[in-house]
DNA sequence: ATGACTGCCTCTGGCAGA
């Protein structure tokens, strides 16, 4: 099976990209983040049309997420993530696939730094390790993907010093994600790229595209049942070059059966 | 050196993104 993440920015503006990957590469599993849309605006028909279920999690205007699966539903298991009942934003949904657990995550930017956003995605990512260790626990094969927004390293970006100061790259982001790593999660694009120079994202600013200015920020994780499985990882890194594209490109992990 | 683009909902400009 393969499973795939993708951060689409905006699902009624990127659906006709969006089904065209969907058929183009057929994953198994689709998760998106930044569907930008309440749950009512969500397009189910439109995939519904192409043989996919989906489940999803909206709000006005910004956050968002889902998760699409081939040809069966995805059975819901967990929607937000759990540890802060004051947290409203969409940005975590969890399903059970073909017998995998699958969570859709986007991650808090936390830019400007120092400040509250920053803060509230550290916050975050505490919480996203303490219930992402339930998971582990209960030996549930999990796949955590989505939008992590964070640089692991500084081979995972074009120019370390270009975005020195973002919250992307900070030491305590970087220390979070490396926590998660530390209990046993895989990184399926670093394992098959060990050398870094693989990206994500290219901002729509200032030519960064053709520049190949470009980062890793969208993440597979992966609980030891899953890593056993893995036959390939890698990133639709063409679709980043088509008519009104995505700022990030789709990224995927095949599995054994 | 600076700013640079896109989507959303709409107070069509301000916010958010990364």
């Amino acid at each position: 099976m393969r499973i795939a993440t993708f951060n689409i920015n905006g699902i009624k503006a990127r659906l006709p990209r969006l089904i065209e990957w969907l058929e183009e590469t057929r994953p198994t599993v689709a998760c998106l983040q930044e569907i930008k849309t309440m749950d009512e605006g969500f397009p189910a028909d439109a995939f519904e049309k192409i043989g996919y279920k989906a489940i999803w999690h909206g709000q006005k205007s910004f956050n968002g997420v889902a998760i699409l699966a081939d040809g069966v539903e995805p059975i819901e298991t967990q929607r937000g993530l759990p540890g802060d009942d004051a947290d409203e934003q969409s940005r975590y949904l969890e399903a059970d696939v073909n017998g995998v657990r699958v969570a859709s995550i986007y991650l808090p930017n936390g830019n400007p730094q120092p400040g509250p956003k920053f803060d509230y995605k550290l916050d975050w990512m505490e919480r996203l390790r303490t219930y992402a260790k339930t998971l582990w626990d209960a030996e549930i094969p999990t796949a955590l993907v989505g939008d992590y927004n964070v640089v692991p390293e500084d081979k995972d970006i074009w120019s370390p010093r270009a975005l020195a100061d973002d919250a992307l790259m900070q030491p305590q982001s970087r220390d979070a994600y490396a926590r998660m790593l530390g209990d046993g999660w895989t990184d399926a694009i670093d394992t098959f790229n060990p050398r870094g120079g693989v990206w994500t994202f290219w901002d729509y600013q200032a030519g960064a595209w053709q520049r190949d200015h470009g980062f890793r920020i969208d993440h597979l994780l992966l609980s030891p049942e899953l890593a056993d499985r893995m036959q390939a990882a890698g990133v639709d890194k063409e679709y980043r070059g088509r008519e009104k594209s995505s700022d990030h490109t789709p990224v995927w992990v095949e599995l054994a059966d």
